[in-house]
DNA sequence: GAGCATCGGGG
DNA sequence: GTGTACGATGCTC
């Protein structure tokens, strides 16, 4: 045994309990290329228990080992126990380490000394066991790995290697995973729910590097290449099967395949009795009971690339939607094929001719999958380096997880116990502790022109790395003589001078790794490294927001406070020097500020950043984030609490960013989003406030004389659950139920479709199916009251225009308003 | 003002 | 899963 040696990257990781043995199950590829699974036996459950006083030790490990419980006709049982130190909270303290055979004994073995009068706490046993696998062994997903041992025979898809010794070996890292992108159409008639039960997939395309294929079922002429038509559905299914067995691709891609193409293949993959057995293990995909979360395939990494861009790249995106369309769009200018999907249904059931737009549209679905997966790849996979999770999960991760997890690994290195997550009274006990937040400048709202903008460069973080920040240093007895004091209210707080803290220190790392990257990306430019520079910058700027996140185990509720105090601290520092230099501040939030020129220069303005700077302690920094010739700055809803991020910029190329404007979603009409988006254009690109009120007029004065056509005051709402189940009736609710009282199938999931129509009573008893609602019949005032006028209020009020001047006929307060 | 309901992504 | 929890916002009562 231990006679070869194979070096490899690993991609998954699972395991399995033959013989009552947990077996680690490491599937990646071989430094020539080969899928292989490396199968590592060695390795045991554990967990930790502190006591509540050291000389109990022997006593607890003599009680601990006799346990035996009798279950699924085996015994959990504890198999040895040791003495271990670690850090607690910054101090040493001696733990016991008990070894249980499988991990399901874990908390079989918990339970039972629970209550135990001796135990302090019972700890870092409920970390899933392929995880502490990595963390104990150092491996780091996609690096290169190396193991001694011999191939196995096993029933697998891929060569077996047991190993008796797996050893990181270096950070090299596999270059041009096998990428597979994949996306399904179904069958779905107009407005109806989606029915995996009921409806078939009707086509199914694959894109990766030199392959395109689109299956489909029913036959048309065509001279696409790509198309491949099977008898049935049935055999579509078993194309997917037979593609990915024939591709072996590393990473099989979807765009919301965790909640969409995957289940629905699932399902109905079920209705023909196929068994999904597409893992390298040969284990089949199924659906858990529940809300579906994810969906994972044994030795291939499925990635969500919608999950990743909505998760941790949604604040680098403009769009506020993350539909693929939307996405690819910003991206790289890329769109969809124009199809009306609506017509799917219709083309399938009469029109087989249409078909070949439809496959058209499926391919370049899973294509621009494709590539939205080549692009943000990196990032997941520097990502993956640095938390050292496997792909998989930190694809579906978000901010606090990734620290959470990144923190994890480094307990290791600095021999802390992790605190245990939370229970239910606990995050209950937390969510209701608030603190102060940060500091906001409240803008007077109004119409303003040139207009610079500054921030400082990850605020938190360098106040959490700089002033030592973190639960082991707060209020420490060394430094309680001499404490300098949080700049909270009340002065409660210190940090330790003496010692630097777990926390601080992994913050301080991060940045100072990062750092490191950006130096020499100034040299030359690198996509990974730019990635790991985007990695490291999210995990130190999710600090913060971890530390007073309810479910974090080093939540630290005092540490997140006098954050904020700090940074009140120093952005008042900056407002200061500002005005001292004579500038106006328009609006200031958190990190932020945002300067008018006046008769003053851009060029004053970089150079007021360059004295701030020259003012700022230690790594602290303020940059220059952007000149905007023109900015609107709303008041938020009546209230008294001012305008919080609610503006929107002309940036120096002429395009609209918007901030914080009630998100237009789809439940309102068109008509009001079409609004919305033109008097924020006219206001500010062309400055011509008059020229807005004429148009936001005109718009009321046509639905009140019901020019605007029905199509765009429809109003979409899906039904949520069974209309009998509604205890309150909003007016879709009311809607499908005539619509089910017609013989109509509707139900959780469906799209109601309605017009607030004319007539007496509630909306709801005036919400009509558009096809019942005549050609403006429509509500007029429902809509200039409930859908246009609030989408532009504030913005005209802050033009200094209340709603009633909308909505009379008077011409003459214009001039009033705009000379 | 609390609490219930819906959206999001996908066809 | 060595398992608990989406988060934000609008509408109705």
């Amino acid at each position: 045994m231990g006679a070869k040696k194979i070096q490899f990257y690993p991609l998954d990781i699972t395991y399995k309990v033959i013989e009552d043995k947990p077996q680690i199950y490491i599937f990646g590829r071989t430094t020539d290329s080969q899928q292989i699974c490396v199968i590592d036996p060695n390795f045991e459950p554990y967990f930790y228990v502190l006591l509540r006083d050291e000389r109990d030790i022997d006593d607890f490990c003599n009680k601990v080992i006799k346990i035996k419980v009798e279950q699924d006709k085996r015994e959990a049982v504890v198999t040895k126990t040791e003495v271990a130190e670690k850090k607690v909270l910054g101090k040493n303290k001696k733990l016991v380490k008990v070894f249980v055979k499988i991990p399901p004994d874990v908390p079989v073995i918990r339970e039972v000394i629970k209550e135990w009068e001796m135990i302090e706490s019972i700890n870092e046993y409920d970390i899933h066991f392929t995880r502490r696998y990595l963390i104990d062994k150092g491996i780091i997903p996609l690096t290169l790995v190396q193991a001694e041992g011999d191939f196995v025979t096993l029933k697998s898809r891929v060569p077996c290697f047991k190993a008796n010794k797996i050893e990181q070996l270096s950070s090299d890292s596999i270059t041009n995973p096998k990428i597979l992108a994949f996306d399904i159409e179904t069958y779905n008639p107009a407005g109806k729910r989606y029915a995996p039960e009921q409806h078939p997939i009707i086509m199914l395309a694959f894109y990766g590097e030199n392959f395109k294929k689109v299956i489909t079922w029913k036959r048309f002429s065509t001279n696409l290449d790509y198309i491949e038509f099977v008898e049935g559905e049935a055999q579509l299914i078993q194309k997917f099967k037979e593609i990915l067995e024939k591709q072996k691709p590393d990473i099989l891609a979807g765009y919301f395949s965790d909640g969409f193409d995957l289940p629905y293949i699932i399902t109905r993959a079920r209705k023909y009795d196929i068994e999904l057995d597409i893992g390298l293990d040969h284990s089949t995909l199924s659906l858990k009971k529940g809300r579906i979360e994810s969906i994972q395939i044994t030795g291939i990494v499925h990635l969500d690339v919608f999950k990743f861009v909505s998760k941790i790249m949604a604040r680098g995106l403009d769009t506020d939607s993350y539909s693929l369309d939307n996405v690819a769009a910003e991206v790289w200018g890329e769109r969809k094929v124009e199809v009306d999907l609506d017509n799917l249904s219709i083309a399938w059931d009469n029109d087989f001719k249409q078909l070949e737009k439809f496959c058209e549209y499926n391919l370049k679905d899973s294509e621009l999958t494709y590539k939205l997966c080549i692009k943000i790849l990196p990032n997941i996979e520097e990502m993956v380096k640095i938390v050292g999770l496997p792909l998989f999960e930190i694809n579906r991760m978000g901010f606090s997880q990734l620290d959470e997890w990144y923190i994890m690994r480094q307990t290791k290195f600095f021999n802390e116990l992790a605190p245990n997550k939370p229970h239910y009274e606990e995050i209950s006990e937390r969510r209701k502790h608030t603190y102060q937040g940060a500091y906001v400048y409240e803008p007077k709202p109004g119409l303003y022109k040139d207009i610079v903008v500054f921030d400082f460069r990850s605020l938190y973080p360098t106040i959490i790395s700089s002033h030592n920040i973190g639960p082991s240093t707060l209020n420490c007895r060394c430094c309680k003589d001499e404490a300098k004091y949080v700049p909270t209210e009340e002065k409660k707080y210190w940090f330790c001078k003496k010692t630097k803290g777990f926390l601080p220190s992994i913050v301080e790392d991060l940045i100072s790794r990062r750092n490191r990257i950006k130096e020499m990306l100034k040299t030359k430019k690198d996509v990974v490294l730019n990635a790991r520079s985007e990695s490291l910058k999210v995990l130190a700027n999710s600090f913060y927001g971890y530390l007073g996140f309810f479910g974090a185990r080093w939540y630290c509720f005092e540490c997140a406070e006098s954050v904020t105090a700090y940074g009140r601290y120093y952005i008042h520092k900056v407002i200061d020097l500002a005005k001292k230099h004579g500038f106006d501040v328009l609006y200031s939030d958190t990190d932020s500020i945002f300067l008018i020129l006046g008769s003053k220069k851009k060029e004053d303005a970089l150079k007021l950043v360059e004295t701030v700077n020259s003012e700022l302690p230690g790594i602290m920094e303020l940059d220059y984030e952007g000149f905007y010739p023109s900015g609107i700055f709303v008041s938020a809803k009546q209230g008294e609490y001012g305008a919080k991020k609610k503006y929107a910029l002309l940036d120096e190329k002429g395009v609209v960013k918007i901030t914080g404007f009630e998100t237009v979603r789809r439940n309102w009409s068109f008509i009001a989003k079409e609004v919305q988006g033109e008097v924020l254009n006219i206001v500010l690109k062309e400055r011509d406030l008059p020229k807005a009120v004429r148009y936001a007029k005109q718009v009321i004065f046509d639905l009140k004389n019901k020019k605007i056509p029905n199509e765009k005051v429809v109003i979409y709402t899906q039904l949520q659950k069974e209309i009998g189940d509604y205890t309150s009736v909003g007016p879709h609710v009311a809607v499908a139920q005539r619509l089910k009282n017609k013989g109509e199938d509707v139900g959780p999931g469906s799209m109601i479709k309605f017009i607030v129509a004319e007539g007496a009573g509630k909306i709801r008893d005036k919400a009509k199916l558009p096809e019942e609602t005549k050609e403006g019949g429509y509500d007029a005032d429902y809509y200039i009251n409930h859908q246009i006028i609030p989408s532009v209020e504030r913005i005209f009020d802050v033009l200094g225009y209340k709603k009633d001047d909308l909505v009379t006929a008077d011409q003459s307060k214009l001039k009033e308003f705009f000379r």
